[in-house]
DNA sequence: CGCCTATTTCAATGTTCTTGAAACATGGGA
DNA sequence: TCCCATGTTTCAAGAACATTGAAATAGGCG
């Protein structure tokens, strides 16, 4: 069984799904580490956390189309969907990362 | 015994909160009626759901912030805190509420 | 093949959502 | 004042979701 991972279509992607999955903060942070270094495996994305934690994390950012994963070998690599996040919720993406808290 | 409403002071309100409140669509109609109107109370601000699941979203959105609740006689009006998420979040609570879906 | 690393699935426990039923608050009569 | 109508909240039960340890899976390399 392989494993291409499931990514909605740009076009699918929700506002619902992006609030939910952006309201947690272990999952902000892993967004802010992969737009700010272009591209992290999920172990590097958040240190300190269980496996299946950080698993689970970055499966509900991948449903809900903010990030896109593809295996690399042995590792996954997640990147942030930006164009298509900004193409169909402009401005959205920055208005919440750049809030401080 | 009364019942003031515990709201959160300004400085309070956390990203976490906001976000997880309005990535439910039933909340963000709330919130833009609401702001339409300048304030609804709760039965006029979602028709058509059980009372118990409206003042269930009432309860969320005054607890993140994102409303004041206060009782006039009989009912209870509710307005949306703008100024308030406005100082403390900028630009957020528009780039969210102007997303069409 | 056997082992190692990276990640996912499974399962158990705890927390949150939805909603019916009952309770509570307030104001206005009779 | 006692009761009723309106508006809203609390309580309780079942469904859905979060956290995480343990086991399973995938790919690369000797």
């Amino acid at each position: 069984m392989s494993r291409t991972f499931n990514h909605p279509a740009a076009g699918d992607i929700g506002l619902d799904g992006i609030l939910h999955a952006l309201s947690d903060p272990t999952r902000r942070a892993i967004v802010e580490k992969l737009l700010a270094s272009g591209g992290l495996n999920c172990g590097q994305a958040c240190e300190n956390l269980p496996p299946s934690t950080v698993s689970h994390h970055h499966r509900v950012l991948r449903e809900a189309g903010l990030i896109r994963s593809e295996r690399k070998g042995v590792e996954v690599i997640n990147v942030v969907r930006r164009d298509d996040l900004d193409g169909r919720f402009p401005g959205l993406l920055d208005a919440i990362l750049t809030q401080s808290a």
